[in-house]
DNA sequence: GTTTAATTTAAACGAGTGTTTAAAATAGAG
DNA sequence: CTCTATTTTAAACACTCGTTTAAATTAAAC
């Protein structure tokens, strides 16, 4: 086959879908590319590794998301100093909503592939998230630190993984717990209505006054 | 080495051990046999098979817990008819804490076993789990659906699932957490503490009012 | 057109996986 | 003890995995 410049696209958008579907390590280099119909070794001479194309995957969604999200924040904090929890939350739908622009189900795809990081990665994904993006994120921590001074740093710290917990869970089954509601209730939620669901669902779990 | 009847509880002691650490998938059979001083073959030939190994495993807890949790939950009801959704879940405790009688750290291994189960399997142990326990699981929701009256159904479907996503992921990075903690914080936290840290969490987004 | 660099390709490597086999060892019953 | 059933064992099987190699192909430079 003729030299394709976007093989590089296509080995990502192709790992990108079966890394948030199936997870990193039960995901082989073999059904990425027989998906993205490129040949086996182009991984290895474009990433050099399967872990470099982790983080190549995660990177092209933070890189993105990051500094939009910390737009929000900082635009919101100069017109609000008092801004509410569900605020702060709230910020963070627009920069999630606008991955789907990016690319197809860019929002559900990007939250499964962070919770994936999260739970499956023995650091390196930690380590290199936390070192190229550990500024915006100690940003977005402060300013809900800042909107809920009533509870302490060791405190927030646990009810922050408390709240990516409940989001990265909901996003990767949302898909099933969306059929269910439609069959059992008759609802019909698309990704942003699920979003809208659980803000108010988080904002009062990590603002809940601690008990002595 | 001479005939051990005990050779399936030193596969199931170890084999829990590095799935609660490391994942199932993550954990070979020859690294269980190795760390239970058995040969590899045994694992074969006593379960049959990993997946069947894995439920093994995951049921000699559930066999214990299930029956212990709905016993406290049912005392409660009876003794106090309009029991807080704090009541509930903190009900759970006691039935967790026991497990740490069972085997030393039981209750860090079983929730941790829970949490890489709903992550990690593709369905046989969601099947498992749902086919054997499930009485347990909905007589569970229907108290703390009572609890909380002012919730509509379809709205508290979707605030339990955010609620087993908060335990399934906090459960299966909680050594990495309490690791964090430790370091940045100074906190030295155990399993209980950190079930005492999430109720309070889960109890206020489970109830807070549904915003039009 | 020739030469050089970048990319793609098929094949193989070495290590690791769950599982199976058949023989050896042990335990229990008569 | 003898015989049978259970259990343990070492070895091999039949994969899959990420990675590497070296040749073939394509693209770019001059």
């Amino acid at each position: 086959m003729a030299n394709r410049s976007d093989t590089k696209t296509r080995i990502l958008d192709a790992a990108e879908k079966l890394f948030a579907e199936r997870g990193f390590s039960e995901t082989s280099l073999r059904l990425i590319t027989s998906k993205a119909e490129v040949n086996l070794a182009s991984v290895n001479y474009h990433f050099g590794s399967k872990k470099e194309l982790i983080r190549a995957v995660l990177a092209r969604y933070l890189d993105v998301f990051m500094p939009a999200a910390s737009s929000e924040i900082m635009s919101l904090q100069s017109s609000d100093k008092d801004a509410s929890l569900n605020d702060i939350f709230s910020t963070l739908v627009k920069p999630l909503l606008d991955l789907n622009q990016l690319r197809s189900e860019g929002t559900r795809t990007f939250l499964q592939l962070l919770g994936r990081g999260y739970i499956e990665s023995q650091g390196h994904l930690r380590w290199f998230i936390t070192t190229h993006y550990g500024d915006h994120l100690s940003q977005f921590v402060k300013a809900v630190a800042d909107s809920a001074p009533h509870i302490p740093p060791a405190e927030m710290f646990w009810r922050l993984h408390f709240t990516l917990g409940t989001v990265v869970f909901t996003m990767a089954s949302a898909d099933a717990l969306t059929e269910i509601a439609a069959a059992d209730f008759g609802e019909h939620n698309d990704i942003e209505a699920v979003i809208r669901k659980v803000i108010p669902y988080l904002s009062a779990g990590v603002a809940v006054p601690v008990t002595a």
